[in-house]
DNA sequence: CACTGATCGTCAGTTAGGCTGACGATCAGC
DNA sequence: GCTGATCGTCAGCCTAACTGACGATCAGTG
């Protein structure tokens, strides 16, 4: 077997380019819409309830002046608004608009329709499987529920 | 459900987070061997045989700028040789060195290494489905066995 | 009340990645 | 010998993302 077909096989590849691939429909996807993977998870997180940039900044994991950017793009298209916090002057407060929540329904579904296309080579058991597999794998590796060992005393 | 949720439960989403997490373990296992994901996989082709850099191009899919770059890299760490081809010289004729050889094949290993400490948290049968259904995926989309309809008279 | 340290959002500046356009050198066909 | 195409190279541009600094504000202290 050649070197390259020992890398293009690799599990590793697979989910590098099939995520590539995916991404692109997805963007192109949203496009229409006026918003992009990070935008539309960032108006979908803000469609939780009022919060501030801080708070989408932890939930998300984005960088904080990444964020300002995100809602930059979000509030130019009238998807929420961008209020000081009363209680707290520092803050602001995001809360998602009525054009926000229609565009952010009509673009989850045309997602998931995208989504179903893009699993369409896959048979219903497939489907299932791969998404199951997928899961597992992302909850044993994702940081937020990492089961790291008890802090040792003499850690930093 | 919430929003927020609808989205990061989607198989796309789960298949690119996976692949950035991936893709980050991947990056840190090259490192010691003075590689990265794209220099690696030309490695690999130029393993192959002595190639051009257009047809290295045309094999991994990266712009020929680019390209220069990571001949550069290559070359610049002792793993690749640059030659003048007599036959044809405009091209330059990529060979691949004995410490590019025994690189490559100790990078390699690395990487299998990290691949099954990544995939470690599925059962033995879990990793062939998941390879078996990522294969099947890939090669659906894949664009060099795209499955496309007969060239109609009139298109462009 | 003043003072100190921390937090929030913002912006300027830097870095890295990749691409476009142009160029000289070379080839193939006429 | 011309003409058009190909190969590798480079300069310049664009985008994405982060670092560091800043003003405004808060909480806690004396």
């Amino acid at each position: 077997m050649r070197a390259a077909d020992a890398v293009s096989t690799t599990t590793g590849y697979l989910l590098l380019k099939l995520a590539t691939l995916a991404e692109a429909r997805m963007e192109q996807t949203l496009r229409p819409f006026r918003l992009r993977g990070r935008t539309l998870r960032v108006l979908a997180f803000v469609d939780g309830g009022e919060v501030s940039q801080r708070d989408l900044c932890r939930q998300t994991g984005l960088d904080r002046t990444t964020m300002v950017a995100v809602i930059d793009e979000l509030e130019a298209h009238g998807f929420v608004r961008r209020d000081r916090s009363l209680s707290d002057r520092r803050k602001q407060v995001i809360s998602i608009t009525e054009a926000g929540r229609r565009t952010l329904g009509e673009a989850l579904a045309a997602l998931r329709h995208t989504e179903d296309d893009f699993l369409a080579p896959l048979d219903p058991d497939g489907r299932r499987q791969l998404h199951r597999l997928l899961s597992a794998l992302f909850a044993a590796h994702d940081p937020r529920c990492q089961p790291d060992e008890p802090p040792e005393p003499g850690e930093r």
